[in-house]
DNA sequence: CGTAGACCCTGCGCGC
DNA sequence: TGCGCGCAGGGTCTAC
């Protein structure tokens, strides 16, 4: 479900409710996730804290505790993360709830349990293992073609792969590599050793584009994403290739071509992406 | 070292 | 209607 765009309009959504807020229990009623969710620490350092701040790294949401703690969570393919009445009743593959002091719970709902929540000491987050490797935030103002020229030097492979990758730069996932090539006219399976350092430069430019403008339409809702209050976004109506495959490009009508990359979907312009 | 592929898991839509 | 197949927005591990 969420890349970048998602996890940060979800972060938006969930801020103003959660600040101040206190976390009164945290329930876990299946604990296999992609990492199992250790009950005891989470909820030792998780109980009775108020909410101090919501943040996000890449795709993930970080919810910071008084008292140096923070919840980290990943939505994986298919997470959810929403606020309700502490009383509603209880969804199919709600995996954890925290209830919270206003009477609210923020439930996490993960049908592929490839989502992850876990409890770590504030201060050590930079250390551990989830975030010791990741690469840049693209919108943090300091991304720039060179960002991507240096990461590529002695690599190979398609720069799809190399876009996708979270060592070089966080939060671009499969939607978004595939539109910000589009919109770069770089065609997906190109060697990252044959781009110049021009097409790097307008590619930065477009990833940057396409999150802003994604977040700014509320992230791409296909099947079921929805912000922490359940509201869907609209950027899937602004897709120019990602799921388009036979349609016409939206710049030279030629149909749109689907191929497999690393065992994912890339879809591309003949025409305009080269 | 870097890269490609398998794997984790459930649900959905499609063709037969 | 029912079944099997392929596919799905993520990340990690292993084998080359």
């Amino acid at each position: 479900m969420p890349e970048l765009p998602e996890i940060e309009v979800l972060r938006r959504s969930l801020e103003p409710h959660l600040v101040g807020d206190r976390i009164e229990r945290v329930e876990v009623r299946d604990a296999r996730l992609r990492e199992k969710v250790r009950r005891a620490e989470l909820s030792r350092r998780a109980s009775g804290r108020a909410i101090q701040s919501v943040r996000r790294r890449g795709k993930y949401l970080l919810i910071d505790l008084e008292g140096g703690q923070t919840v980290v969570v990943h939505l994986g393919m298919s997470g959810r993360l929403t606020l309700v009445a502490g009383a509603a009743p209880r969804e199919p593959h709600e995996h954890v709830a925290f209830y919270l002091r206003s009477g609210l719970r923020l439930r996490l709902r993960d049908p592929r349990r490839f989502g992850l929540v876990v409890a770590l000491a504030t201060a050590s987050l930079g250390a551990d293992p989830h975030f010791a490797g990741l690469g840049v935030e693209p919108l943090d103002g300091e991304f720039r073609g060179g960002t991507l020229r240096e990461a590529a030097a002695g690599r190979r492979g398609p720069v799809k792969s190399f876009l996708m990758d979270a060592a070089v730069v966080v939060g671009v996932g499969n939607i978004y590599a595939t539109e910000s090539l589009f919109r770069a006219g770089i065609h997906p399976a190109r060697s990252v050793a044959r781009i110049s350092p021009e097409r790097w430069e307008k590619l930065a430019g477009a990833v940057v584009e396409i999150l802003s403008q994604a977040i700014g339409e509320g992230g791409t809702t296909l099947n079921d994403f929805a912000d922490g209050e359940g509201r869907s976004g609209y950027f899937q109506v602004s897709l120019a290739a990602y799921g388009r495959a036979g349609a016409p490009c939206p710049t030279c009508g030629e149909a749109i071509r689907r191929i497999v990359q690393g065992g994912r979907s890339t879809y591309y312009c003949p025409r305009c992406q080269r």
